[in-house]
DNA sequence: TATTGTTATACTCTATAACTATA
DNA sequence: TATAGTTATAGAGTATAACAATA
């Protein structure tokens, strides 16, 4: 996302001539404010761009940082299990695992017992990069929230969340 | 999303042989539960699911109705309006007009102002239409929403995730 | 026969460049 | 020259079928 798909907030959509008086009237969202879906929405664009951009130095989007917390928390599992954890199909996965280990932030092990599965683990790098991201996820994108919806409201909010992704 | 990629949840994932003790260990979320962008990206799915299927008479994505509505409460705006107010990139708009047109959802009309710009407007079965689908969602969809959080959650969540699209 | 990892493939979303017709 | 709608295109993300190796 670069820059053109970001929707224009309250004020803006005005032509030239109608920039000093506010003329232009900017479209109504009307009842999509009260959508639940469409705000839901909007508010995961943001956390991800955020995110995207407070691990920025350390080149992690969002779902290998998934994967690498998962791997750290779940040594020696195959890799069906971690994708089906994380919801990614297993081809899918491939590619995804194929990236973390071109950077030695993983490995692929094939296993002695069942000699169809590979069984991943976190490299020494893997562990190190980890580390790093955790540190940046706490400080500056997560540290963001709490600023802005208070450490309450955070618990809340994420309370909230993890019932609609469970139950719902 | 047939049925693949749905995540694992908590007890599950494991070898036949050990169903009955649930003896093999679950894979563990670990601090991936109090990520915040994780929880609400799976929410999120969660909810465009429930809304695809809570509106599949209409055959309206969230994205169609969203610009439905949009139609509705602002007539009489262009193309370049309403995909900048969704956040969506003007080229995209094209072919999802073109499908609620080929629908007779809506219509495009050249401005009498400006030949340039295509005026937007529901026509009457775009009404009818948009009439039946915000039933549904209310009965059905938000319905869910509200048994789940009860009123004041789904406010409270509803507000924080504002806070988040619009000022994070 | 069933499962693991994989390839190939397709469909949707999202993003950018460039064209046309108007202004 | 600038803007509105459009086309073409490319890249993610996500989905299914099928194959080789192994169980």
């Amino acid at each position: 996302m670069a820059d053109s798909a970001k929707p224009v907030s309250r004020r803006e959509g005005r032509k030239e001539a109608a920039v000093a008086a506010d003329e232009t009237q900017a479209v109504q969202l009307g009842e999509l404010s009260d959508l639940l879906g469409y705000v839901l929405k909007r508010a995961q664009l943001k956390v991800f761009e955020d995110f995207l951009h407070c691990v920025a130095p350390l080149q992690l989007t969002p779902a290998q940082f998934s994967v690498l917390l998962l791997l750290d928390a779940n040594p020696g599992r195959n890799q069906t299990e971690i994708a089906n954890t994380l919801g990614i199909l297993r081809p899918n996965f491939v590619s995804l695992l194929d990236s973390l280990e071109s950077r030695d932030l993983c490995t692929r092990v094939r296993s002695a017992n069942d000699r169809r599965s590979h069984i991943l683990m976190l490299t020494e790098k893997g562990h190190a990069v980890l580390a790093r991201a955790k540190k940046l996820v706490v400080s500056k994108h997560e540290a963001r929230l709490n600023e802005l919806l208070g450490p309450d409201g955070r618990e809340a909010l994420l309370a909230m969340l993890t019932k609609i992704a469970e139950e719902f």
